[in-house]
DNA sequence: GTCCAGGATCGGA
DNA sequence: TCCGATCATGGA
């Protein structure tokens, strides 16, 4: 990875595996917004940033070298060899094979636990453009104001004041007493959010289902967006779909068996791999 | 009006 | 253990 600085604007070069609207349109993560074609403003761990893509380079702009480095590097998981995922992932694998060929520009990203954990508490029995719009009501409601508009996403402390009603307003429906529920636990201590980051996988994610409304799908996802565990593969029903499609010849196969498949094929690569499956499944739409 | 959405919970077989 | 109904909400 390359990055220069020219006025207050990092330039990243050689990024033929990264693309910004690939990463952000893949059902990962909720805070963005369009701006024109490939650019994009994006609010994660209380910063605001304006991003732009065009085809050799990335411009962050008014970002200094330090917030790069620290914030936007880890984030973007800019680090890691995305060219040798897809390589490894490809091999002997004539789906993903196709699937990389879709969206090969994603990037996992490490997003802020607390907020992917309610992030996906929304999610359920809901549609992206919603859990959208949902996180950024909490956001305007109860956030900390960065600049302008943007809004941090609203910590532990900040979602425990709320009340029930505030967050029905925010059209959080039937997932309102388990925002709040989970809200007061972390902010109490009682939840240790922190500790998930020194536990194994399997630890964690019992920890995580602890929370009511909090299922395996929902703490696969806090895992792998969040705490960085590549090896977990969140199983929705397009996962379940693109699976059964291609990896079994039948339409009943179990969770238990798909992540049993997953973790066979895939290794510590399966959440790279449910991903890029996750957009191929989607443009198949209803031909699965 | 009906169906569906990055699911989880609950009660009853 | 397993299965179906149910949960707010809004767009198609």
């Amino acid at each position: 990875m390359r990055y220069t600085l020219e006025g207050d604007t990092v330039i990243l070069t050689d990024c033929t595996n990264f693309n910004i609207a690939e990463t952000l349109e893949c059902g990962q993560c909720f805070r963005y917004e369009k701006l024109t074609e490939n650019e994009y403003h994006i609010i994660a761990h209380e910063r605001s940033l304006f991003i732009r893509q065009t085809s050799e380079k990335i411009l962050f702009y008014k970002t200094i070298l330090q917030e790069f480095e620290d914030i936007w590097i880890p984030y973007f998981d800019l680090n890691r060899d995305y060219r040798a995922v897809k390589e490894t992932l490809a091999a002997n694998d004539l789906v993903m094979r196709d699937a990389v060929e879709h969206a090969g520009g994603i990037h996992i990203l490490r997003q802020d636990p607390w907020e992917c954990l309610v992030s996906f508490i929304i999610s359920q029995n809901n549609n992206i453009p919603r859990i959208r719009k949902i996180t950024d009501a909490l956001a305007k409601r109860f956030g900390r104001r960065i600049e302008d508009d943007a809004y941090a996403f609203p910590t532990t402390d900040e979602l425990a004041r709320a009340s029930l009603d505030e967050l029905l307003d925010c059209k959080t429906g039937f997932r309102a007493k388990y925002i709040s529920e989970a809200a007061k636990k972390a902010a109490s201590g009682e939840f240790d959010l922190n500790a998930l980051n020194d536990m194994p996988s399997e630890a964690a994610r019992e920890a995580l289902m602890t929370i009511k409304g909090v299922g395996a799908k929902i703490a696969d996802c806090v895992l792998l967006f969040a705490l960085g565990r590549t090896e977990v593969f969140p199983t929705d029903v397009w996962i379940k779909r693109v699976s059964q499609h291609f990896y079994f010849n039948k339409q009943d196969a179990s969770v238990t068996e798909i992540h049993k498949l997953a973790s066979n094929r895939f290794g510590e690569y399966a959440g790279f791999a449910q991903q890029y499956l996750y957009v191929y499944a989607r443009e198949f739409q209803k031909n699965l």
